[in-house]
DNA sequence: TGCTTAAAGTGAACACCGTAAACATAGAGG
DNA sequence: CCTCTATGTTTACGGTGTTCACTTTAAGCA
């Protein structure tokens, strides 16, 4: 009797706590769950947490983990549907307004936390990689391929954090109209006109 | 006795509080002090703040006030000794992503705010008055300008943002690098061919 | 099988926090 | 001079993150 059920010692309390955080996270409620909160909302009590994460900031951080990959999945989802680079491009900058935009607590936690999250040993944020690896075919050199790349995360990232502060509506609409750099961002033109 | 000096009933405790409270924003510690604490270094009992804000979230509006006030001197000095307009959109810019990684906190506390920051009674934003004021004068249409400019702030605080939460390295360098969008934005190379 | 042991969960306690309510004081104005 | 009001203080409540000493439980070894 120990394959992974909630029993006596409840089991996995850590799968849970992260379940049930990201659940609050999502929640409509516009605030991060306390830890007290969320050990009560699991079944357990606040100090329980301790034996899993030794403060609140390393939980924190598990959820932020978790929201990456999420955020990583709904990129490549929308990249996925792409035919070309172009339109992968876009779809993937998109898809990371949008997801911010449909999560704003668990998108802010995620870049809020000191530093960086580090997914799994060696892998860095799948959004980030995913960028990178479209941009380096559409550049010529490497060092041109990264400054595109960080250009597009920047914009991207800063139309979020804005529509999520309520300093510009955050409107389906104008997240394209903002994100199709049209003349901007060379890749859009480039796929099929190569050689200038 | 009643100009404006710290008296018995401390004569102006809410432009103290202000004073300190950007002070202590400014400070190197990474966290926004406490209502207590911000009593505290002023010298007076923790209730006494209630006498001029509503609550916290008020006292952090104030602090928000000021500090956007800030930047926009900022940004209006290093755009003054710009020569030309497209050097003036680089300045600009340069100035707000500089003052975000100089004033971390109270950066952070100006956008986290719910609503956005009204200043005086009418006018907006400084910064973002100067910012479309500048493309106004480089595009053809209003529209235009305006998706000129708001693809230029975002492009700005998503360097900002992400530099100060550890993603992108704080480099003095990769802030000129990434906000030189060279053939990207138009105001660049417009301002001399342009006929007034 | 039974004993030991370490992991996992508990409750009480501490120092903070934001906020409310009742009370105190000083300076202004009739 | 005496009152009234703006401004401050004390006390108190519920909430938080975190520590500490304690109990329970399951697993490993004799």
């Amino acid at each position: 009797m120990s394959t992974s059920a909630e029993n006596y010692h409840h089991g996995s309390l850590r799968d849970a706590l992260l379940r049930e955080g990201i659940a609050a996270l999502e929640g409509d409620e516009g605030k991060e769950p306390s830890l007290r909160e969320l050990a009560r909302r699991v079944g357990v009590s606040a100090t329980a947490v301790y034996r899993h994460f030794p403060d609140k900031q390393a939980l924190n951080r598990a959820l932020a983990c978790e929201g990456s990959k999420l955020l990583g999945n709904a990129q490549k989802k929308a990249a996925d549907t792409a035919p070309d680079l172009p339109t992968k491009f876009a779809l993937t900058g998109r898809a990371y307004v949008r997801f911010a935009l449909a999560h704003p607590v668990l998108f802010r936690l995620m870049f809020t936390q000191g530093e960086p999250v580090e997914l799994g040993h060696e892998d860095p944020d799948p959004a980030r990689e995913l960028l990178t690896d479209i941009t380096c075919k559409s550049s010529a050199t490497r060092e041109e391929a990264e400054r595109l790349a960080l250009q597009a995360w920047s914009i991207a990232h800063g139309i979020a954090m804005l529509m999520l502060d309520g300093r510009i509506p955050a409107d389906d609409a104008l997240i394209d109209h903002l994100l199709d750099t049209g003349s901007l961002f060379p890749v859009q033109g480039r796929s099929s006109e190569e050689s200038p």
